[in-house]
DNA sequence: GAAATTTTGAAACATATGTTGCGGTTGCAT
DNA sequence: ATGCAACCGCAACATATGTTTCAAAATTTC
């Protein structure tokens, strides 16, 4: 029993004096608080990818004489958990028009996303992302649309997109008109765009565009009738209910990440390797922190 | 695998057809059922004050093949009060060759989507956003810093924020270096950095840029001891789960909504007005569709 | 560049754990 | 009483677990 209420912060305090392996177990045990409850050292160590022995070294590390007694802050730390959650469960419904305003907007904007999300996989939505998962692999070129608050959506598609296939482009207005970017369209393309109301010209006027030159188009809108869902060859309609008056575009990322997600599973073999090949050039540009 | 959902209840049904002494075994365990999923099976029957050999009788009278089996339902049990989906998640994952592989895959992500955000907004989350609010009431200047595929949950918090309030920054390192645009950044500002394994070098350069200036940093990451999160005043830490290997940014999104929702509704009168305003001004500019 | 120091993983160790087999006991019908 | 079946607990077994040891490897220091 030390002197710290919670064995997490000495652990985190004190991470950086670790030694590189003991980092690495450091970490997977901050990151998984409740495997240190329920398995055993052994276990542990393994899916910490470290020998057990450095798990015992970690503990005198930190100043825990035996791994029961770690285990055991653990354990009880899981057990209080459920109880604080009910507690705190019971104390905002009780109380609502209350100091708690803040903890009860934010519970109810969590659970509205859930709806949301729930709502953007439903069989029907699945279908069609499949769907569109179809079309995207069939087109010579794929445009990405998506202003404003849309922005990270498309954006978040055209970055993993970009890591296996290299015909994506994202259309993002930055470099003056899209009439620019959008030249060359054809028949064969695909236009994936994504935007909800209000709905911002720019993008709507992609979409004609695209419809103008027969190029087929995968629209992420908050409606079937929205302007950029209208003419659409797809039409995936996913929810942006919201506490405050902008719209949530979780859902809409939460699609477009799992399109890329599909379409690597599709993509099988080759698009992993394709996908390990970027990674490394992206390691050899000094991209990221070290391993 | 039987087919009750809780072996709780064939525990209690079946309980005046067993045996004295495991009736005792059953009784024990039906009072203190985290027991099972902490404790080992001797310590247990030590406890009940019956011989090990009784529990084991009592599991197969009960149609229980292992004491691993029946531990391992007890532990779900306990874990699934703040995440039920987590498990299901890894169970549709597990039937991966079918026909229906595609609708499988986008499920499980679907699960999996819906874990990361109930996690995100667990109650020590959710007083951590609160605290994230006041720091940046209270800031001078509000730089925002994220890159790759975390630049869309930044990119969102930037557009919302500057709805309302004009001391916010987008750090997007795209005008050249990072170094320019933090100059001048002081303990009186904060810098809210979003990043996640792997961790990219200019998100870590601005954070500690950011730190030897004294200004204080909200880190929205994956982890406590993220060199974005490990001296940060505030850890916001995310689940990123995913189904494919890039990690999922959706939680870290509805949490950059949520700050900047929550921001908005402490507001008040003054923050809705000035939103107002700015709606105006961009219909003004003809960015939006006309209703 | 060599020595000293730290870090690391494999193996060894004693103990703990889940399970099984066997003899003894109990309760009951004949 | 006696045979019979179910019940029970002890002890043995194989395996798993937490810890320690030791030599090799890596890092630092001079």
């Amino acid at each position: 029993m030390g002197l710290y209420s919670d064995l997490r912060e000495k652990l985190i305090s004190d991470y950086a004096k670790l030694s590189p392996q003991m980092q690495k177990a450091a970490r997977y045990i901050l990151d998984h608080p409740n495997e240190v409850a329920l398995r055993s050292m052994r276990a542990l160590a393994g899916a910490a990818d470290v020998p057990p022995s450095t798990i015992t070294r970690l503990m005198t590390a930190i100043g825990v004489e035996t791994w029961q007694e770690f285990r055991d802050h653990y354990q009880n730390r899981l057990l209080d958990q459920p109880a604080s959650y009910a507690q705190r469960a019971r104390e905002t419904q009780k109380n609502e028009q209350d100091v708690n305003r803040d903890e009860h907007l934010l519970e109810s904007i969590s659970l509205t996303e859930i709806d949301n999300i729930r709502a953007a996989f439903s069989p029907e939505l699945i279908a069609k992302m499949i769907d569109a998962c179809g079309v995207i692999e069939n087109a010579r070129q794929v445009f990405i649309v998506g202003c404003g608050a849309a922005y990270p959506a498309a954006y978040q598609f055209a970055y993993g997109y970009r890591l296996f296939c290299d015909n994506g482009k994202l259309v993002d207005g930055h470099s003056g008109a899209f009439g620019d970017e959008l030249r060359g369209i054809t028949r064969r393309d695909v236009l994936i765009a994504v935007g909800a109301k209000p709905y911002i010209r720019g993008t709507v006027r992609a979409v004609n565009f695209a419809r103008d030159q027969h190029c087929p188009v995968i629209a992420i809108s908050d409606s079937d009738v929205s302007p950029i869902a209208l003419d659409a060859m797809i039409k995936l309609v996913v929810r942006d209910h919201s506490q405050s008056f902008f719209q949530s575009f979780t859902a809409a990322l939460s699609v477009m990440q799992a399109l890329v997600a599909l379409l690597v599973a599709r993509g099988g073999q080759k698009a992993l390797q394709r996908i390990a090949a970027a990674e490394e050039q992206l390691a050899a540009f000094d991209t990221y922190l070290e391993a």
